[in-house]
DNA sequence: GGCTAATAGTTGTTTTTGTAACTAACAATA
DNA sequence: TATTGTTAGTTACAAAAACAACTATTAGCC
């Protein structure tokens, strides 16, 4: 029960910012997680290149991995997944045939719909603690820290 | 490039809290993560179990779970490790002798203190881009969302 | 054109994680 | 004091993540 003394004597380790966001993160992501996984079997690299689809109509793989960090092996395992499931359709590029023009489906579609319908309940819950204005600024403040 | 007209018009994916803070927390703990990984080969619940006992001296592996979020078998392998390492120590409860008093040795104490003065550097890197007051309510809001 | 380097994406292998089943000890109750 | 249920922690196995090595294609440059 002794501790610390030498350095830094004002910076408490509970305080850490990456330990204060992944424990928030980590929680306040289960329940969707369990519905996404539990109602469509999906993988959150799955959700996330689905959402981006979804939002931007038509992606590269790279595009995707960027946007949504995502490494592109991850990328890649969750595209196959999702075109196996004929919720997503890949076009290779003509002009690059390295790359391929990925596409929601209409079935795709109705399952992003689905989640974001959720997802937009969920993140009410979560947000009516807060005020909007102090909501704003966490967003402002999530997003620079993701940058 | 069409889009989901139907649901929610005013919800965007991208504003999600738990996309926001996943996010925010991977990209803010990377350069920490490699710290402790390659200075040390530790992982994330390593040093959750390490800081936890720094600060507070001695804890079962129950209570580390509890105050760190973590689950049982995480604490329990990564108790197993440090305990190999000579970082901490375990003593049996006489009283209850299912569980063990789990304590960090001088050993594993300085690698604590040099964690620790790296992850308040890191902390104090990560909050330059806000202010006081910000910064006090982001802690907040974080440790409301991780209850 | 022919060479080397870079890029988009895939695949294979190793670590970590998640989950469930397990052991050992304790608690409550009859 | 047997019986049944809980609890602390461990272990085994399956799922997922991380990482490195790979293929195919394009770009740059001599």
């Amino acid at each position: 029960m002794t501790q610390n003394a030498h350095p830094d004597p004002d910076f408490d380790v509970q305080d850490f910012l990456p330990y204060l966001l992944s424990r928030a993160a980590e929680r306040s992501s289960l329940e969707f997680q369990k519905l996404y996984k539990g109602r469509y079997g999906m993988l959150r690299a799955e959700w996330r290149v689905m959402f981006h689809l979804g939002v931007y109509g038509t992606l590269t793989a790279k595009e995707i991995g960027k946007r949504a960090s995502l490494h592109k092996t991850k990328v890649s395992r969750a595209v196959a997944k999702l075109s196996d499931r004929r919720w997503i359709t890949r076009a290779r590029d003509d002009e690059d045939r390295r790359s391929e023009h990925l596409q929601i489906t209409a079935a795709g579609l109705r399952v992003y719909e689905d989640l974001k319908t959720h997802a937009a309940d969920h993140d009410a819950k979560l947000a009516e603690v807060f005020d909007k204005n102090e909501l704003e600024l966490l967003r402002r403040m999530l997003r620079q820290l993701a940058r």
